[in-house]
DNA sequence: ATTGCTTCCTGAGCGC
DNA sequence: TGCGCTCAGGAAGCAA
């Protein structure tokens, strides 16, 4: 389950082995997979400039004046190949380079995207996407402000990619522990005190989860198909007990299993 | 306008 | 052994 740390991995990842390759061929194993503009017309797909991370976005930027956007959801992966791998299970799409690597996509439950746009409409695709949650722009003062703009329970909140782009269920849960806040507190009611500490944890987990190369718990792998570690440090998701020994609590929230403390978080 | 529920999909795990 | 059920959850789309 990809979320802004292990995004945040793979673009280092890719970083240091597609940067400078050509595009040769895009093969789609399974059709649809690729989304182009209708009037898509480049005569080469070009050559990889450059990489980065838009909250849980990868945005891989052409030569060619397009960005081809990927979003992995759930079970989706990235997986570089120049020692000719065995296809992993359920591959989707293979992007060929002109020196014989290959870069894999491979998608369990095929709700992973990669789409061809032109470079001019990057604001325009992303223009339902709130701030990254790692920006420099994003201030405690500009957290609380969001916080007072919305109407609904803190979990949520953090989990919503029109606000605050790039948390999702793990460390939302984790985050929410860290600070001692439940994750059934309206924002309305959340305090100053309450919302530095949200807002500080949330900075903190994250660089922590991205030194450990992100959380595989089910299917994320990195580029070399390496597994994350962050996993070791969890304190709530998908435990019993908290690390004080208190008996985890579970329940839905929004439709997402939400994993917390009754006597650490209040 | 805002919030929240449903849907997309496949495989793992479980009870019987 | 195998069947049917539940669960996993990001975000678009839709309903209230």
């Amino acid at each position: 389950m990809p979320e802004l740390p292990e995004v945040e991995t793979i673009v280092r990842d890719l970083q240091a082995c597609v940067i400078g390759k050509e595009i040769k061929d895009i093969i789609e194993l399974r059709q649809g997979t690729v989304k182009y503009p209708a009037d898509f017309t480049a005569n080469s797909y070009g050559v990889i400039e450059e990489i980065r991370r838009r909250g849980k976005y990868i945005i891989i930027q052409l030569s060619s004046e397009y960005l081809l956007i990927v979003h992995l959801r759930m079970t989706g992966k990235l997986i570089y190949d120049d020692i000719k791998r065995e296809d992993p299970k359920h591959l989707r799409c293979v992007i060929k380079f002109g020196d014989d690597g290959r870069l894999m996509f491979d998608d369990v439950r095929t709700f992973g995207t990669m789409e061809f746009i032109p470079a001019g409409d990057e604001d325009t695709y992303f223009k339902r996407i709130g701030i990254d949650a790692l920006s420099e722009q994003i201030t405690l003062e500009k957290f609380k402000e969001l916080l007072s703009k919305k109407r609904t329970n803190i979990k949520n909140f953090l989990l919503d990619q029109s606000v605050i782009a790039g948390l999702g269920n793990i460390y939302a849960n984790e985050i929410l522990y860290r600070s001692k806040v439940s994750p059934l507190r309206q924002t309305a009611k959340i305090t100053a005190s309450e919302a530095k500490r949200i807002f500080k944890e949330m900075q903190l987990v994250l660089q922590e989860a991205i030194e450990c190369n992100g959380t595989s718990i089910s299917d994320y792998r990195r580029v070399d198909d390496k597994q994350g570690t962050f996993q070791n440090f969890l304190r709530v998701y998908g435990k019993e007990s908290c690390p004080q020994g208190h008996e985890i609590e579970r329940l839905k929230i929004g439709g997402r299993s939400t994993f917390y403390c009754k006597t650490c978080q209040k």
